[in-house]
DNA sequence: TTATATACGACAATATTAGTCGTATAATGT
DNA sequence: ACATTATACGACTAATATTGTCGTATATAA
């Protein structure tokens, strides 16, 4: 329970790599695989879903690659992740569909309350802040 | 990613509902299944670890069932969650074996610090918080 | 001694996550 | 034009983790 996925793995790592580059230098999917031994084609996915929501720009072509988009202390975490993992990545009550409970559901309330805590906390973080 | 186990849950629905009751009544599995529709099996062995580890008295025999055993107030969420799922039941770095990398793991750093975050809010949050 | 409840290990079903593959598209250099 | 390199993306498979079930043993009350 409570980790975070190998794609978000990725996307910090290589975030944080991409930070690193000079202005205007690109990095390749192959580079970044190769630098941190993760599967290329995974990794591969994760930076074009990146690029499609505009943290970071790709350019096709030989010696093409990414490149940071945006400052990343303007991305929320929470926004981030469910970038990569779609809405409900984090935290989605378990008892959504037909909670019959007539007496105040008393069930979601600690469930709720975790996730309001782990939602808040991420909200409260950007993305500057963990790939500094 | 970010979704507290069902064991979890229910864990904390049947310890909220005993915290409700009056002192040395019991309340059983069945019951509890019964009440929250849960699948009886899986939080009968969710109680037996939370009887196990002390959290819950178990009365054994007819008209035999669970009580609260200490104060919410006392036990923080982390060592709860580990009681359920074990330790490592929160946050392991996927790149615990075997990290090849020479300067100085910049791979672990964002993973680190978002684990550090949830780890360090989970400590400072009693079950009590939760429950009550 | 029967009924009810906990204790617990083994197993099966399901869901989620991780990883792979094939193919298309774009850009670059010759 | 064409070979090369890189991104884009959907379909698929594999691996793992979670969830749920079953059988059986043990304790206890009536």
């Amino acid at each position: 329970m409570l980790k975070i996925s190998r794609k978000v793995e990725y996307a910090l790592i290589a975030l944080r790599h991409l930070q690193g580059l000079k202005k205007e230098e690109l990095a390749s999917a192959k580079e970044l695989a190769d630098s941190y031994g993760v599967p290329k084609e995974l990794l591969a996915k994760v930076l074009q879903r990146l690029a499609k929501k505009n943290i970071i720009d790709a350019v096709k072509g030989p010696h093409g690659g990414y490149r940071l988009a945006i400052d990343p202390e303007s991305m929320r975490l929470t926004e981030f992740f469910e970038v990569i993992e779609g809405p409900m990545g984090i935290m989605d009550c378990y008892f959504d569909s037909g909670c019959e409970q007539l007496d105040g559901c008393t069930i979601r309330t600690p469930i709720n309350r975790i996730n309001d805590s782990i939602r808040t906390m991420f909200n409260n973080m950007t993305l500057a802040e963990v790939t500094h």
